[in-house]
DNA sequence: CACTCAATTAATAGAGTTATTAAATAGAGA
DNA sequence: TCTCTATTTAATAACTCTATTAATTGAGTG
C-alpha cells in the first residue's frame, strides 16, 4: 500500500517537469536537467513518458484545459447586477492568472509555435462559452439600452479585460527586474493592479 | 565601389538572423539554420560575430534601445489639449508595436532570462523619460484639478496603456490561430483595436 | 608576378540533446 | 527459494549545436 505516494518517481517527474517547463519553457528544459532535479536517471523519464513531447503534453493538455475552463467558470451570479457580475468576472480571471502567473507566458510561447495543441482549446472555446457568450451579450445589450453602460461590443470588452489582466503577468518579470522590486513590492503591485484593472474597465463602461 | 551592397554577407547574416530571432526566439534559432538561410557556411557567422550571443546582442542592443526610445519620442505637442496628447501617445505607441509586432514577445522572452541586457534599458528609462514623466504628471494633475479627468495615478495610466497595446500583439499569434483569421481579418482586427484601445482608455478617464 | 590580407569554406572537436537497449535490483506471490 | 514483474540504472547510439582551426579563394598592391 505505497499508493498514497502514488508511484513517487513518476509523480516527482511530473511535478518537477511542470515547474521547470513553466520557469524556463519547453526548449530550454532538457530531460537531463529534469532527471537531475528529480534525482533519478535520465532514462527513467523516457521509460515513463517515452518522449519529451509526450511528457509536456501529459502535463499541460489537462492544465491548459483547466486553465481556459477556469476563465469561463462562473459562480452563482443569477441575481446580481450586471456591473457586479462583470467585476466578479474580471477579478476571477485576474485571480486565476495570479495563481498561475507563469501560464500566460508559457501558453504564448509554446502554443504560438504548436498549432496542433490549440485544437483542444478551440473545442473548449466553442462548446461551453458559446452559451455564456450569447447570455452575456444579451445582458450587455440590455444594459446599454437601459443606458447603464455605454455602447460597446462584447468581443471588444473581452479583449480589453483579458488584455489588461494578461499583460500584467507577462510583463511582470521585466518590470520586476527593471525596477528591482522585492517580493513585497511585487506582491503589492499585483494586489493594487487587481483593483485598478477592475476600476479602469468599469470606469470606461460608464455611459 | 561595391560598398552600396555594404559587405553583403555580413549584412545578410544580420538581416536573416534578426528575422529568425524574431520569428522563433534565440534558443530555437541555430547558427546552422541562419547560415543555411543566408546561403553561407556556418563558420562565417562565427568569423564575423565570434559567438551567437554576440550576434544577438549586435542586432538587438540598438534595436531594443530604439524601440524603447520610440515609446517616449514625442512629436511637437506643445499647444495641444491634454486629451489629444494622450490620444497621440497611445496611437504612437500602438503604431510602434504594429511596425514591430514580434518585438514584445522577443523582449518578454529573452529579456526575462537575461537581466544583464536590461541595464541598457534601465538607463534609457532613467534619463530621457524622467523629465517627460514629471511633465506629464503635472499636466495630468492639472487636468484632474480642473475636473477634466478623473482621479488616477500616472503610473497606473501608463501600465494600462502599455498593457492594452502590448497584450494585443503578444496574444495575436494565438488569436490568429484559434479563430483561423486570414491576413485581411487580422489586419482589420489590428486596425480596429487601435481605435478601440484609444477609445477604451479615454472613456475610462472621464471624470 | 609575387604577396598580402580579408572573406569563405571544410573539417572537426567537444559538449549537450533525445531516445533506446540491455542489464541490475527489488518486492510480491507461488 | 524461485520466478515474475515493475522500476531503475549504465551505457551508448545518433544527432545537433557552438566554436575553433587550418586550408582555399580571390581581389587588390607594390
Amino acid at each position: 500500500m505505497d499508493n498514497n505516494i502514488e508511484s513517487s518517481m513518476e509523480q516527482n517527474i511530473l511535478e518537477v517537469a511542470e515547474r521547470l517547463f513553466l520557469e524556463k519553457g519547453f526548449a530550454q528544459t532538457s530531460t537531463t536537467e529534469i532527471a537531475k532535479t528529480v534525482g533519478c536517471n535520465q532514462a527513467l523519464i523516457h521509460y515513463y513518458f517515452r518522449t519529451k513531447d509526450n511528457l509536456f503534453n501529459t502535463i499541460f493538455e489537462n492544465k491548459f484545459k483547466q486553465f481556459f475552463q477556469g476563465v469561463f467558470e462562473m459562480k452563482n451570479m443569477e441575481n446580481m447586477q450586471f456591473i457586479d457580475k462583470l467585476k466578479l468576472i474580471i477579478e476571477s480571471h485576474y485571480d486565476l492568472l495570479r495563481n498561475n502567473p507563469k501560464m500566460p507566458s508559457l501558453i504564448l510561447n509554446e502554443l504560438s509555435r504548436k498549432p496542433e495543441q490549440l485544437n483542444l482549446i478551440r473545442d473548449k472555446l466553442q462548446s461551453i462559452p458559446q452559451v455564456l457568450f450569447t447570455l452575456l451579450n444579451e445582458e450587455l445589450q440590455h444594459e446599454i439600452e437601459k443606458g447603464e453602460i455605454r455602447e460597446i461590443k462584447l468581443v471588444d470588452l473581452i479583449v480589453s479585460i483579458v488584455g489588461m489582466n494578461v499583460s500584467l503577468f507577462v510583463m511582470m518579470p521585466i518590470v520586476e527586474n527593471l525596477f528591482s522590486l522585492n517580493e513585497t513590492q511585487k506582491e503589492n503591485m499585483i494586489e493594487h493592479r487587481r483593483a485598478e484593472n477592475v476600476d479602469f474597465i468599469l470606469k470606461s463602461l460608464r455611459p
